[in-house]
DNA sequence: GTAATTGCAAAGGTTTTGCAAAATA
DNA sequence: TATTTTGCAAAACCTTTGCAATTAC
């Protein structure tokens, strides 16, 4: 799930619309590849000529998110953050800048699900991870 | 850093004062041991009989958190969440019920946090790790 | 034409802020 | 007494909801 015209194509194989507002914030996921924020969405398709209600944001992120499209993370900030629910990653928050980077680890977590099973009896379905630190630049930057 | 009166001297070292808010929500946190909203932290100490505002909750989490005796927690749900800062951990939310259960994993994740200074050169210093999935009650019953 | 989607306005919930009053040391 | 802390009220955000108008199919 990789192309914005094979996103669609699976919506509109389940029978759902394409709409102006749809395929626009799937691009913009696509695009900038990084989690980004109900608000943020709104005001970077705003600068880009495409002013959504806040409502129709939410809405369609809600729909996405059924719909497997989109996943939800959830950050330091007030608001969540939303990326394309694309290969299994965790992220790389930068706590100067706010930036966020995918990284993709081995499957260690495997282990420890099960671990977590047969001692805990906690049936694990999915989990998330976030590292918070400096990124490179960053780090230089209050290194020298 | 586990009990109660530890917490107040060190703030007290640190030229804080103690006050029946401050003390409270250390009380409440220590007790309870899961991670709490401050809409709960208000509604709890209030059906005990302490009604503070919810100015006065929001104001002392962000002052317990600079001085290192609270962290922060994100979740699912709207609010954030906020626990007592000892003894790393991490989460087992169960998706059912909402009961959150500590889990303490090995030091596997510093091997994945040298890893990734040397392959993207961002520095890691604190990472969230949640498991959701069924706890032992909910798994059950929706087995049987 | 029918049903899904949108915009608007209003409301709900969480979190923050200014300022005067109260409490701590 | 000098600061810190608190309460109150108001506001700032983020997010959701109802309803009528619009749009996609």
């Amino acid at each position: 799930m990789e192309d914005g015209r094979q996103i669609l194509s699976k919506l509109k194989g389940k029978g759902h619309r394409i709409t102006k507002a749809r395929s626009a914030i799937i691009d913009l996921l696509l695009q900038d590849r990084k989690p980004l924020t109900a608000p943020a969405i709104c005001a970077l398709l705003s600068s880009r000529g495409l002013a959504l209600n806040r409502a129709t944001v939410y809405r369609e992120l809600i729909f996405l998110r059924a719909n497997d499209i989109v996943r939800q993370v959830k950050f330091a900030g007030k608001a969540t953050h939303y990326e394309i629910n694309s290969g299994h990653h965790h992220h790389l928050v930068c706590m100067k800048c706010n930036s966020v980077k995918d990284v993709v680890l081995g499957k260690h977590l495997e282990h420890h699900e099960r671990q977590i099973y047969e001692k805990e009896k906690f049936k694990v379905v999915s989990h998330s991870l976030e590292f918070y630190g400096l990124c490179r630049n960053c780090y230089r930057g209050s290194a020298t």
